[in-house]
DNA sequence: TACAGTTGTGATAACGCTATCATATAGTAT
DNA sequence: ATACTATATGATAGCGTTATCACAACTGTA
């Protein structure tokens, strides 16, 4: 059961001749220990490594160093990304991550959220989009007054704080450098409508259009939801249409690999014939031949600050302005090899 | 503080007319129960919608209900996929995932697991290669008597079950079928060898060559490392030899997704003038153009496999027979369109 | 009828920590 | 010098479970 035998806070009480409550006081952190007794409790953790044991912690102190990550589990690649991050991210403040994928078509997420909440007592929960937008989870959190964030959420209120990128901008910038390149004959493969991003980079797309006098043709707008099944559909449909688009702009990066995919199936070449860019910047995105042109979601800056909000609003008590706001992060351009200028 | 007020197991004892160790019977249900005191129990957990907490549950009983999973923290999209699996099936079984990426190069994997087992006393350990081949942390779990499973090891000792899939198999199955395409000329973009999967995949390479009088030249062999990156680098090596491969068979799929994007930039048509196989059959392979042929690993029951392995290990006493055995399971050829029979 | 063995159940003491309150000591103002 | 405040430290009581032991109620055997 035990090699080397644990050592636990008396141990080092002991060893540093002091009580209990200094040694926990020094663990935490938070209140004045005279610098003598603070040394002495240093040196006895090291000599003994000593580490608090999390559930002893959590029963006594109701903090459980535990965060949660609640996700829909599709096969997006920036889950992962995010989710590799947030890891890391919490080992550096001291948490763990838990991750939750939600198959939302059998499971119902608020049956999974209150499970983690009531059995493990987490410190609090990330939302990725499209949970980010469930009300009964967002209604059960706010009620159980569980700290989290949401990431990408359709409504930016103040019930929590919420992180995302400028979802318009991403659009218009995009759809801009096509046109700058010389592209007019501009389609675009439209996110999930669950998702608020997918409205604001459409709107982005149609005024960067209007704003340079482009043209836009109700059927250069095609319905997908973010797979790379239903970019394939959509592509399809785009380029078998009499008129051919010269350019796609696909709502992300897994539908931009699909609309690769599928025009090299009907013999169009990418980029000679057909400029395409996505928006993420996936790891997929310089997997695929050609590498893809998109916008760089900061995924690893978002996933450090939402577990940065969470951790620190343990700390300083829940009035922390941050905890109310909205992160709107920088996106930007990144120019590879799947869009090039016209040809004639 | 606290909503609706969570139940604990006393409230639960108190509205059915037992003692807390009665309720505690009926929830873990190893021991016997009269049927009419347990059907009382059952129903006053529904009626208080209880949950017991993990903190206490471990604290008093030494099981935490949460499993650890190691991996080098790298982009290989098998992490993903199974961690994803991973945490799922931990949740059928009423436990909890957390997932620690180690960057080996600036953290010691040792310690970030001494802090792991230390502070959260986690029940066992999943080491994906090739961690699972770091003595260091094989030992220091034996030492600790904790319950650890190793993914695709490169030894097949006894200290602890293994899951892995034949990989000269594998590697073999592979070269075979773009022999019976009617390739002779093959190359192979060899794995990291830190994973004996590499080892095992190069000789069943080998061995199938020679089983069908293929000459296997040493200029045929180019050693990647399982990145995209690497795999860039051998492939440009290899098609810009005077005697051209008709096929590649790179040992993972991320390097064939480079060997495609690395023909494609030489000029070089896929699968028309060169046919490609990887090896996973990760989500990449039917992202990118021309969708890859591949050997399909079965990673969603290696995942689930795991977490059985070790949650049962709990249950019944360390002794299970499958606790010391090695699991190998079945991989299958996935004919896609990266290979085609050679074109004369 | 008596005695051991079996079975279901409960009382109680941990598990390792922190909250809370009490106490001792030092510092400041009157 | 006295009282009063501020500050560092310790003693103690939980936190919500399960392990352990004890006991009562049966069962079966001699």
């Amino acid at each position: 059961m035990n090699s080397p035998k644990r050592a636990k806070i008396q141990d080092v009480a002991k060893l540093a001749g002091v009580s209990n409550m200094t040694v926990s006081r020094v663990v935490n952190g938070n209140v004045k220990v005279s610098e003598q007794k603070r040394e002495a409790v240093l040196n006895a953790i090291k000599a003994l490594d000593y580490r608090p044991d999390t559930a002893a912690r959590r029963l006594a102190g109701h903090k459980s160093y535990i965060l949660g990550l609640l996700f829909k589990d599709e096969d997006v690649s920036y889950i992962s990304k995010f989710l590799l991050k947030a890891s890391k991210s919490c080992r550096k403040h001291g948490h763990y991550l838990i991750p939750e994928g939600i198959d939302s078509q059998i499971e119902s997420p608020l049956k999974i959220i209150k499970n983690l909440v009531n059995t493990t007592r987490i410190d609090g929960i990330i939302l990725l989009a499209p949970i980010s937008n469930d009300h009964e989870v967002t209604d059960f959190l706010q009620q159980a007054k569980l700290p989290f964030v949401r990431i990408s959420p359709n409504q930016q209120s103040t019930i929590s704080p919420y992180i995302c990128i400028d979802e318009y901008k991403a659009g218009y910038m995009l759809t801009e450098y096509l046109i700058n390149l010389g592209h007019t004959q501009i389609a675009h493969i439209v996110g999930d409508l669950n998702h608020q991003a997918s409205h604001f980079r459409l709107k982005g797309f149609i005024d960067a259009m209007q704003a340079h006098q482009c043209e836009v043709l109700p059927e250069y707008q095609s319905q997908g939801d973010f797979t790379y099944k239903s970019g394939i559909a959509c592509a399809e449909k785009l380029l078998l249409l009499s008129n051919r688009p010269t350019a796609i702009f696909a709502a992300n990066d897994e539908m931009a690999a699909a609309a690769v995919f599928a025009a090299n199936k009907l013999g169009i070449r990418t980029p000679e014939q057909l400029s395409i860019v996505g928006v993420d910047d996936a790891q997929l995105a310089v997997t695929i031949s050609p590498h893809l042109s998109t916008v760089r979601q900061p995924i690893d800056e978002m996933a450090d600050l939402a577990v940065e909000l969470l951790v620190n609003n343990r700390n300083e008590k829940m009035t922390d302005l941050k905890m109310q706001n909205g992160h709107t992060l920088n996106c930007q351009l990144v120019r590879r090899e799947s869009a090039i200028a016209l040809q004639n």
